[in-house]
DNA sequence: GCGAGTTTATGACGGGGGTCATAGTTTAGG
DNA sequence: CCTAAACTATGACCCCCGTCATAAACTCGC
């Protein structure tokens, strides 16, 4: 099965032969803002218990119910990160993306993972031993710092999410989503540009999920939209932001 | 207005003439899992920027969209944490009972408060000046470690929440919610026993609100699980639970 | 204990959106 | 290419639940 090829977590072949401009194992935790700031010294102690892997798209990287030891952190490509409840139904929670992380409740509680993640695209991650990791963040108030940020960021993006699925409707979920993805691609807080083309990164189905709605809906919606003149759909998995600010509007927040 | 009151942070009255059992200032945190590992000399160190203030019924305790640059941490009773959304519908994220806090996020990042808090019960709050909780988070490993299993906590949380929100019927997050009150009144991971009575500590609004949806579909919820025989409600706000195991099977997670 | 205000209960109604069925479209593999 | 599989689009149906309206029950302050 998928789900133990972590569980043996003898360094695998993975790190050997990158062809990749990134180091196979310390390099790249680098470039994840929560470990930027630590010294060379600390960021040698990292690579100790890291290692990295490649998942391809499709492939299970981590299992809800199991408690691997690990801290999950995305170096390239996206990984959702779902829940499935027990009448079988899927929601995604997250999407991690590079810098992104999983696995932080079993870092600092003995409890199992509660979701499933499963690599949208082919993808790079770290395996960082729980171990190392709390040790780290022991020796460095900085990296403590920098994590408790990343994580209260995380909380009142779940917040709103919260906030979003009581109250809005799906529509209104699919602007806020549009704009985020688009405010993604554009640099930090730029003004996001009228007419921007967003590549969608998954199928209806995935966003579906994610955006707690159906993917029948999701197509709908985003018909509705373009009839509405705020979007344009062009192409399978594109589609170009027409009139932003009134996007925003249906957003309201996110 | 209310809100300016925490604007003008002098040690008010409150900490002055306690009959309680808890030092006025000093006393309250001491309580907090987060900070109750924290030495004599630390203790000390926190307790020099803050404040226990008293807030009655209804009393705003913080309000979204400013930054009083404090973590709020409630020693006892009841805060809401609410969002208001452009269009006036209200969402409670969260409830505050004593040893949770409110604020981290302006704690590590320049944002103001996403949300507001109010008093469903009369609460004592402490103020902790966010710059003395940093500098402890520096000081102490264990501290940090300490507010990051805090956070991480209430990811998973808010994971559950967003998943329930999205996937499950109004009646089986009533269903969830009635065990967690009950567990939350048995000792940690009881079993929760069987004909427990659970006392409501809000309106059906302020409930129906947490849950994402209305009073009135809160209401008839809560009489369809009496009639399948679940519960049994008792007077105006108190539930037995007669059928913990269906109830469970209803809320399934969280 | 009596009216005013709050909280809860209940019926009527309608819409958003989930599900099922199915058809059209891309993509991918041989 | 050409078929199979995956993805997207669209219609039909219907149910959950939000809203409005209103009544009943409870709570308080005089």
């Amino acid at each position: 099965m998928q789900q133990d090829r972590h569980a043996d977590n003898q360094p695998t072949h993975a790190e050997s032969g990158k062809k990749g401009h990134c180091h196979p194992e310390a390099g790249c935790f680098r470039l994840v803002p929560i470990f930027s700031s630590l010294s060379e010294e600390e960021m040698q102690f990292l690579a100790t218990g890291a290692q990295t892997r490649q998942f391809s798209k499709g492939e299970v990287v981590f299992q809800a119910g199991q408690d691997p030891g690990l801290l999950f952190v995305v170096a390239r490509g996206l990984v959702k990160v779902t829940r499935i409840s027990a009448s079988g139904r899927e929601q995604v929670v997250r999407l991690l993306g590079p810098g992104d992380f999983y696995g932080e409740l079993s870092l600092f509680l003995p409890q199992a993972l509660a979701a499933t993640g499963v690599a949208l695209q082919d993808a790079r991650v770290c395996l960082l031993a729980r171990s190392h990791v709390r040790e780290l963040l022991h020796r460095s108030p900085e990296a403590s710092l920098k994590m408790l940020s990343a994580l209260a960021l995380r909380i009142m993006e779940l917040e709103t999410l919260a906030e979003q699925l009581a109250v809005h409707p799906v529509e209104n979920r699919v602007a806020a989503l549009l704009l985020k993805l688009a405010a993604a691609r554009g640099d930090v807080a730029a003004p996001v540009p009228q007419g921007t083309v967003v590549e969608l990164p998954l199928t209806q189905e995935e966003i579906a999920k994610l955006l707690g709605t159906s993917q029948e809906t999701l197509s709908r919606k985003l018909h509705s939209l373009e009839d509405a003149g705020l979007i344009r759909l062009q192409g399978r998995r594109c589609v170009r932001l027409l009139d932003v600010n009134r996007l925003a509007d249906r957003a309201e927040g996110l």
